[in-house]
DNA sequence: AGTAAAAGAATGAATGTTCATTCCGCCTGC
DNA sequence: GCAGGCGGAATGAACATTCATTCTTTTACT
């Protein structure tokens, strides 16, 4: 009922997610979406109600459902629309050409950018990833991903530049750093400078290297 | 089925800890957590009903009240149990003596082996990590387990094996691609051979040694 | 342009359902 | 036969969703 919307939330995602407390710009669907989005990452799907995400968006209860069919709904398209937004941001403009150290390092900043630059955007496909209650198309997309991510390891393989392992294995290990990471800074371990990314992003790289 | 290994665990600490001298109540208890354990693993904690956790334990949804004051407490009562008994198997008797090098490989060992033995718990406490109605001392224990890695790291560093960084930061990258691995491997991914254990475990000191 | 009627959007109290928790009668072991 | 653990229907609160109504925008006609 909404896909056809989809691009138009990308849009949305761009430019209001940065600028906070836009609500007056922002349409209905829009102010349901960030409300949604905060509160199911910090609340949990079943943890949050329904007239909670309209309060939140400052529209009626009933409101809610003139744009999504259902709860269900709603979180998969805020699924859908974020990780698609995730993989575009990420994959975009990668130069084939280039070697595939400088491709793992072009990844690797994008992540943590789109982890700082949309926090609760990450949080929520981490906490949503795998959800009994994600439909069909939202893991289709979320395959693509992981499709994405498997493919470029066999790339590596294929060069011979890391360790003779499973590509499976060998992304588990890079995105479960990444991760691992992201939560530690935002559960305020340490400050996550330039100098602690590339770091960690050096470490990553020596774990998978040959 | 490896539950009866859990079950059997569980019941070891609720005898030692909690129940010490009612055995046939802690029959009907540990049937409760060990129901409480899947279900809050699989549907989460919001999203499981008490009556269906009576259900699967085989006891009438008034006698879980018998033993829990309330749904949190026994969350937080499954969460405490297994915490701890996570950061006990996983340091107990690693000897201090012997290089820290080895000391990791054993750390990594056990942890795997804790994924893989109680697979529930696992997915258990990585899901409910920090919840929201995890009370003050449940946040305690995970607190200590967090200062048994930071401090293992830290001698680490004070011995100059690892690179030069936040001991916060190495034990987010390694405990990071542990869980990443782990739930990998259990969405099927690739099997957890010994090959690919012994191999991430290199992987991982890679990323962090000097 | 001005106005009235129609259409569309939004609302929030109302609805039926599900939930955590309680309570009371049953039953079992002594 | 009775004390107390136990089950599961009962209870009231909270939930997702609906819908009669109100408000807003567009259209149609003069």
């Amino acid at each position: 009922m909404n896909g056809s919307l989809a691009t138009e939330s990308i849009y949305f995602m761009t430019k209001v997610a940065l600028l906070p407390d836009t609500n007056e710009l922002a349409g209905k669907r829009d102010s349901i979406l960030r409300a949604a989005l905060q509160l199911f990452t910090e609340r949990g799907f079943h943890g949050t109600a329904m007239p909670l995400v309209a309060e939140l968006a400052g529209v009626g209860a009933g409101t809610i459902y003139r744009y999504f069919e259902s709860k269900e709904a709603l979180v998969n398209t805020l699924y859908r629309d974020w990780k698609t937004f995730q993989i575009t941001t990420i994959l975009k403009d990668v130069p084939a050409a280039i070697p595939l150290r400088e491709q793992f390092q072009m990844y690797w900043n994008r992540l943590v950018e789109f982890a700082c630059e949309f926090p609760l955007a990450f949080g929520f496909l981490e906490l949503h990833f795998h959800a009994p209650y994600l439909d069909a198309e939202s893991r289709a997309i979320e395959e693509r991903g992981h499709h994405a991510l498997i493919g470029f390891f066999q790339n590596c393989l294929r060069q011979q530049i890391v360790k003779d392992s499973p590509p499976e294995m060998l992304g588990a290990i890079v995105m479960g750093a990444y991760v691992g990471l992201m939560k530690a800074s935002r559960a305020g371990c340490f400050e996550l400078s330039k100098e602690i990314v590339d770091k960690a992003e050096a470490c990553c790289w020596e774990a998978i290297r040959r």
